[in-house]
DNA sequence: CACCAAGTACGAACTCTTTCGTAGTAACTT
DNA sequence: AAGTTACTACGAAAGAGTTCGTACTTGGTG
């Protein structure tokens, strides 16, 4: 099992959150993208450089189409979801997921849906009480 | 109402981490805190540096003691931790922290006692149906 | 009083990240 | 074939964060 890569950067992880979205695509329709969501301008070969340095660690694949290149998610969103809570569990909640879990979900906009507050329950109840076909829980 | 200070960086989240469990101290206590609990030796005028920024900052407040300083955290743990959950929400859960829960309480290793579950079924209940004696929720 | 110990202040180096300009290259267009 | 366009590669500047050395100050000690 390869080792996880290094933790996306804010702009790794702009980038990543596009793939996630969208799917894979050339450098000039993920630089569109980020042009028209946010209202921040970044140019061209900015995003370029961070798909060729993300590339490098292994944070996203390359795949040449003609002179243009295709650039696809290498990570999975939960994948790196998951790194992302572990790191500021240690740094933020000394080590309790669970602390951050009552944090996240009394904060002014959290406001859950009933349908992702049944989803939890669930989860919940599967914690508490694991069931025999449970599937392997994600890593 | 002042505005929050900037969030803190990861070096900032150490010594507020400290400060949040110890209480206020001296630089050569905080200092000592820190080599003597992480296996990481800092040097003392650097985390007098970093408490000098984040007294700048806002993040701590000084108070002189004799010719030494005393440093308190000014923000409060909880607010702090509001304010890194909101910037992961966005940053990497689509602005949904139902997901974020989800996938905090899904995480191995995040194993919540009986107890912190029942804390979570409390908070889950209040959300889907508040009590009209609700303390307001924390900001 | 001279010296030493223990503080604070501050500049600067170093690293990591982000951003972009410039150069090079290959395909179209006329 | 020359010129324009659309792309990749790369170096480097600019910014943010972290770390530490050095200088300065002050209180205590012989």
């Amino acid at each position: 099992m390869s080792p996880p890569p290094a933790a996306p950067t804010a702009a790794e992880l702009d980038l990543l959150r596009l793939l996630w979205t969208h799917g894979p695509a050339t450098v000039r329709t993920i630089n569109d993208r980020q042009n028209t969501v946010a209202g921040r301008e970044v140019g061209y070969t900015t995003t370029l450089k961070v798909l060729q340095i993300m590339t490098d660690k292994g944070l996203v694949l390359r795949e040449a189409d003609g002179r243009q290149h295709i650039y696809r998610a290498a990570v999975a969103e939960q994948a790196a979801q998951t790194q992302l809570l572990t790191t500021l569990v240690d740094a933020a909640f000394r080590g309790s997921a669970s602390q951050l879990v009552l944090r996240a979900l009394g904060a002014p906009g959290a406001a859950p849906s009933a349908d992702e507050l049944a989803q939890i329950r669930a989860l919940l109840d599967e914690l508490e009480n694991p069931s025999p076909a449970s599937p392997a829980p994600t890593r």
